[in-house]
DNA sequence: CTCTTCACG
DNA sequence: ACGTACGTGAAGAGC
C-alpha cells in the first residue's frame, strides 16, 4: 500500500526557525531552521516509512488570492533574513536526501497540497499532510490525515474527520467557515470583528455555514445580529480566502514523489555540508558515497606497494588500470617545487614511487605513461604537478579531471580548497591535512616512507571518492561544460604559458633600478633635511609621528592602529607642507624599486633567463585568474615612470615582436548583454565612446557639449555601476557629496532603465537562490545576502551585482584563450601566448607571422562568445611590452 | 602573522 | 542610521 506524506515546507521551516536556538555552521551561516526541519522529517520517515514524499513551497509574491483581496497577508512581518537565507539550504538538502519538492508560481504550498489530496481522495489513496496551520484541517477525509505539528516541531497530533468532530464538533469543510467567521490575524483575513473561536463554533453548530449565518441573521439578536449584518460581506470574503484551492494545474504526478528511502549516495554529503554531524551519526550514514565496504572502518589499514626499481615491471603491468595519480611536491612556487614522489591507484591497489625511482632509467614506461596525452589522468591540482614534473624533465599530459578545479567551481569562495578540506566537506573518511603530516614553514619535514606512502595513497583514495560526487554536483549545477570544456583545457594552456615564460632584459632592468636609486637617494636626503631628523620612511608609524606630531599637520583619517598616511591623505596634506609632495614621490619610486625592479630580478630564472609566473585558477571568487611569483598582472602602466618597466619585457627570440590585444570595455558590454538595456546596447552597436555617451544621456546634452569633467563623472558612474553602485562609493570617488552622488545615480537609472531592472533582479535572485551565476554557469554563493547586518548585506548585494559582470568577462577571455590555443595549433603557427591580464592577452610573434596574428588575435577574441552587442578587441605590437600599446 | 600601502584590471 | 566602491598580490614594518 502506498503511503504518501505531503509537507507544508514554508510552515514547517518557519516554525522550526522560531523553535530552535540559533545554530550556525563554520562559515557563519545560520542553519537552525533547516536543522529543525530535518529532525522532524527524519522522524516522520522513521515512524511512517512513506513510499512517497513531497515538500511544497510557496512561490511568487502575488498569488491569485491577492486578486480578491489586496491586503492578503498584508501587515505580516517580513520573513527574517536569518530565515530566508535558509530556504536555499533546505532545498539543496532535500535534493540530497532524495525528497521531492514542488513549487508552482502564483500558488501557495497549501494549494499544491490541497490539489494532491483531492487527487488522492479521488483515487482512494492514503495521504498524510504535515503542517502547523489549522487551515489544513479542511483537507481531512477518509483518506487524508492531517499531522498537526505543535510546540515548535516537537509534537505531532493526528487529525482525521473523527478527531475534528471530537475536537470542534465540525466537519472538515466547516473549518473554512470557522475561519471565515474568526478571521486570521497572521494572514490579515478580517473575519467578523469580535467573533472568536467560541462564538464562531456556537454559530456554526446552530447554522452550519457562513452563508446560512448571514442569510438567517434575523434569527440572531442584539449586538451579535448587528455585527454579523455589518460584516456579512467580510465573512463571505474571509471564507473564500481561507478556502484552499484544490485545482492547481500540476504537471507532476505520483511518480514524481516516489521516496525510496534516503539517497545513500548523496544524503551523507548533503548533511555533512551543513555540518549536521549528529544526524549523520544517528542515521549511521556513510558520507562518502562510493562503495559500502569502506564504510565502517574509516581508519582501515591500507596496503601500499612501495615501488623500487625491481618492482617497476610489476607496476608497468597494471598501469592501464590506474585511475588516480598524486604527485607530492614541496614549495609554494611550483616552478621551483621539489618533487617528493608519486602515488598511483587502481581500483584496489595503491603504489608509491619515490622520486629517485621515478627518475631511474627503468621507470621509462612510467614516464611514457605520464607523458601520454591519450591516457586520462585524474587527481588533485594537476596543474601544479605538471609544472613541478616539467622542471625535472618529466613531461606530463592528459589531465582529465582535477579535483582541485572541481572544488573551486563548486564553491569558489571556500578558502580551504585543500584535498583534506574537500574530503572533510564531503564527510569522507578522515584525511590528514598536509600540514599535520609534513609540518609547515621551516618545520616542514618529509616523514618516513611508510607514513608518507600511506598519506599519499589516502590522497588518491580521497580523490577517487570525490570525483563521482563532484561530477554529480557539477552536473546538477549544469557546470559540466564549464568544467570539461573550459577550465580543464585552460589549465593545460596556462601550464604551457608558464613554462614558456616571458624574457626580461636584465641589463635594462638593472639600469632602470640605478635611475630609481639615484632619485630615491636624493629624495630621502631632502626629506630628512626638512624633517630635521632621520627616520624610517617606509614606516607609516614613524612617518605619522613626523607629519602629525612634529609638523602638526591636520589628521585627515585614522587607521585601526594610528594615523593614516596613504596617498589619498597625503594629497590632501600637500598644500600644507612641501615635505608631503616629496614623500609622495618617494613612495612611488620606492614601490617601483622594491616590488618591480628588485622583485622582478629575484624571479628571473637562472635556467631560462625568463620570468615564469604561476597563474592560479582557483583563487578569485569571480572566476578571474590570479598571478604569482611574480605577479605579472599588476605591472605599472598608469604613470609614465612606472610604465617604463614594460620596456624590459621582450621577445625571447631575435627579430620577434611582442603583440598585445585587449578587450575594449568588456565589462560594460557584458552588462549591456545581460541587462538587455536598449540604450547601452545601442551605444555599443554603434561603437560609441561609452563614457561620452553616458555623459550625453545622463546630462541630456549633445556630443559637443560634453566637457572633460562631465565625461570624467560619467566614467566614474560607469565604474560604479559595474562594482555594484552605492552613493557613498561614488561620492568618495568623485569627491562630491553623497546627495549629489545619489542624484547622479538616480539620473543614470532614469536613462538606463534596463540596467536598473538588472540590478534589482540580480539582487532578488541572489536572495532567493543564495547564489549568482555568470553566462557560463559559474557560481558564487552569497551567504550574507540575507544578513540583518546592514554592512554585510550591502556588501553581498554589491557582489551580487558585480560578480555576473566580472565573472562573465572572465569566462569570455578564458574562452578566447582556449580558442586561441587551438587556432595556433591548427595553423601550425610559431607564435606563443605568454600572458593574460584579465582583459588582455600578450603574445610573442615571429616576424613572418605578424600580419596573420594582427588579424587572428582580435578575430578570435571578439568571437569568443556571441553576445547581443559586439565584443571589440584592439591589437598592437612592438619590440617590447611598452611598445605594444 | 597582521596591518598598511600601492601596483594592476 | 548604518559606512564600502569589485577583484587581486607583494613589500615592509612591527608585533
Amino acid at each position: 500500500m502506498d503511503k504518501l506524506i505531503l509537507i507544508d515546507g514554508n510552515n514547517i521551516i518557519y516554525r522550526a526557525f522560531f523553535a530552535m536556538p540559533p545554530l550556525t555552521n563554520a562559515s557563519g551561516q545560520q542553519t537552525n531552521a533547516v536543522y529543525g526541519f530535518t529532525t522532524m522529517l527524519l522522524r516522520l520517515i522513521e515512524e511512517h516509512k512513506p513510499t512517497h514524499m513531497m515538500v511544497a513551497f510557496d512561490a511568487g509574491k502575488e498569488t491569485f488570492r491577492h486578486a480578491d483581496y489586496q491586503d492578503y497577508k498584508g501587515g505580516r512581518q517580513k520573513t527574517p533574513p536569518e530565515l530566508s537565507g535558509q530556504f536555499p539550504l533546505l532545498k539543496e538538502l532535500l535534493k540530497g536526501l532524495g525528497v521531492s519538492q514542488f513549487e508552482i508560481g502564483g500558488y501557495e504550498a497549501d494549494d499544491i497540497i490541497g490539489t494532491i489530496t483531492r487527487q488522492a481522495d479521488e483515487a482512494g489513496r492514503k495521504v498524510m499532510v504535515v503542517s502547523g496551520d489549522k487551515d489544513m484541517l479542511q483537507l481531512a477525509s477518509e483518506n487524508t490525515t492531517i499531522a498537526m505539528v505543535r510546540k515548535g516541531v516537537t509534537e505531532i497530533e493526528y487529525y482525521g474527520p473523527e478527531q475534528i468532530k471530537e475536537r470542534y464538533d465540525l466537519t472538515p469543510e466547516q473549518i473554512i467557515d470557522l475561519k471565515g467567521l474568526m478571521g486570521d490575524a497572521s494572514d490579515n483575513i478580517p473575519g467578523v470583528p469580535g467573533v472568536g473561536e467560541k462564538t464562531a463554533l456556537k454559530l456554526l453548530h446552530e447554522f452550519g455555514s457562513v452563508e446560512e449565518v448571514v442569510a438567517r441573521s434575523g434569527e440572531l439578536k442584539g449586538k451579535m445580529k448587528e455585527k454579523i449584518e455589518e460584516h456579512a460581506e467580510s465573512a463571505i470574503l474571509s471564507k473564500k480566502l481561507a478556502t484552499i484551492f484544490r485545482e492547481v494545474p500540476l504537471e507532476q504526478t505520483l511518480d514524481d514523489m516516489v521516496f525510496n528511502g534516503l539517497n545513500e549516495e548523496t544524503a551523507g554529503p548533503a548533511l555533512a555540508k551543513l555540518e549536521f554531524k549528529s544526524l549523520i551519526e544517528r542515521l549511521d550514514l556513510r558520507t562518502s558515497g562510493g562503495g559500502s565496504e569502506t564504510e565502517s572502518e574509516p581508519e582501515a589499514q591500507i596496503d601500499v606497494t612501495i615501488v623500487d626499481e625491481g618492482k617497476l615491471a610489476e607496476l608497468a603491468g597494471v598501469l592501464e588500470q590506474v585511475s588516480i595519480l598524486h604527485v607530492e611536491t614541496h614549495g609554494d612556487n611550483p616552478h621551483h617545487a621539489e618533487v617528493i614522489g608519486m602515488a598511483l591507484a587502481t581500483e584496489d591497489r595503491q603504489f608509491y614511487i619515490p622520486f629517485d625511482v621515478l627518475k631511474s632509467e627503468a621507470a621509462e614506461p612510467i614516464r611514457m605513461w605520464l607523458a601520454s596525452s591519450d591516457i586520462p589522468k585524474r587527481g588533485y591540482d594537476l596543474h601544479r604537478i605538471d609544472l613541478a614534473l616539467h622542471w625535472q624533465d618529466i613531461p606530463f599530459a592528459g589531465a582529465a579531471f582535477d579535483v582541485h578545479l572541481a572544488g573551486y567551481l563548486l564553491d569558489p569562495t571556500e578558502a580551504n580548497q585543500s584535498l583534506s578540506g574537500l574530503a572533510a566537506k564531503y564527510g569522507l573518511s578522515y584525511l590528514q591535512a598536509d600540514e599535520d603530516v609534513f609540518g609547515k614553514g621551516a618545520k616542514y619535514k618529509v616523514p618516513d616512507t611508510d607514513k608518507l606512502s600511506e598519506h599519499m595513497a589516502r590522497k588518491c583514495l580521497a580523490a577517487a571518492q570525490l570525483i563521482p560526487l563532484q561530477e554529480k554536483e557539477l552536473a546538477d549545477n549544469e557546470m559540466l561544460p564549464l568544467f570539461y570544456d573550459l577550465e580543464m583545457p585552460l589549465s593545460r594552456i596556462l601550464a604551457d604559458m608558464e613554462k614558456q615564460g616571458i624574457a626580461v632584459n636584465v641589463e635594462d632592468l638593472k639600469e632602470l633600478g640605478r635611475e630609481f636609486e639615484a632619485q630615491i637617494e636624493r629624495l630621502v636626503q631632502e626629506i630628512y633635511e626638512i624633517a630635521g631628523t632621520e627616520f624610517n620612511l617606509n614606516s607609516p608609524k614613524q612617518l605619522g609621528e613626523i607629519l602629525f606630531v612634529k609638523l602638526e599637520l591636520p589628521v585627515i583619517k585614522k587607521t585601526k592602529t594610528g594615523y593614516s598616511t596613504d596617498a589619498e591623505v597625503l594629497e590632501k596634506l600637500a598644500p600644507y607642507h612641501d615635505i608631503v609632495r616629496l614623500i609622495l614621490q618617494y613612495r612611488t619610486l620606492a614601490k617601483l624599486q622594491s616590488t618591480y625592479v628588485e622583485g622582478l630580478l629575484k624571479e628571473i630564472s637562472g635556467k631560462t633567463g625568463k620570468v615564469h609566473t604561476y597563474y592560479r585558477q582557483t583563487i578569485a571568487a569571480t572566476g578571474r585568474l590570479s598571478s604569482q611569483y611574480p605577479n605579472l598582472q599588476n605591472i605599472p602602466i598608469r604613470l609614465e615612470e612606472g610604465r617604463k618597466l614594460r620596456k624590459v619585457f621582450v621577445p625571447s627570440e631575435p627579430g620577434w615582436s611582442i603583440l598585445a590585444a585587449d578587450y575594449s570595455q568588456i565589462e560594460l558590454r557584458v552588462l549591456a548583454h545581460i541587462s538587455d538595456d536598449e540604450r547601452l546596447k545601442e551605444a555599443f552597436l554603434h561603437d560609441m565612446d561609452i563614457h561620452t555617451k553616458t555623459a550625453m544621456d545622463v546630462f541630456g546634452v549633445g556630443v559637443d557639449e560634453v566637457d572633460a569633467n562631465m565625461r570624467r563623472s560619467a566614467k566614474a558612474v560607469n565604474f560604479g555601476i559595474v562594482y555594484g553602485i552605492s552613493d557613498y562609493g561614488l561620492s568618495q570617488n568623485l569627491n562630491i557629496t553623497r546627495k549629489e552622488a545619489a542624484a547622479f545615480i538616480d539620473q543614470y537609472f532614469e536613462v538606463f532603465q534596463g540596467v536598473r531592472r538588472y540590478m534589482d533582479e540580480i539582487v532578488k535572485e541572489a536572495k532567493q537562490n543564495g547564489y549568482v551565476k555568470t553566462l557560463l554557469e559559474r557560481r558564487r554563493y552569497l551567504p550574507e545576502i540575507n544578513a540583518s547586518n546592514f554592512n554585510l548585506r550591502s556588501f553581498a548585494e554589491r557582489t551580487a551585482m558585480n560578480t555576473p559582470i566580472q565573472g562573465t568577462a572572465a569566462d569570455i577571455i578564458k574562452l578566447a584563450m582556449v580558442h586561441m590555443d587551438a587556432a595556433l595549433q591548427e595553423r601550425k603557427l610559431k607564435s606563443r601566448m605568454l600572458l593574460q591580464v584579465h582583459d588582455e592577452l600578450v603574445f610573442e610573434v615571429p616576424e613572418d607571422e605578424l600580419e596573420i596574428m594582427k588579424e587572428l588575435v582580435p578575430e578570435v577574441m571578439s568571437h569568443a562568445l556571441a553576445l547581443s552587442v559586439p565584443l571589440k578587441s584592439e591589437v598592437s605590437y612592438g619590440t617590447n611590452w611598452y611598445e605594444a600599446k
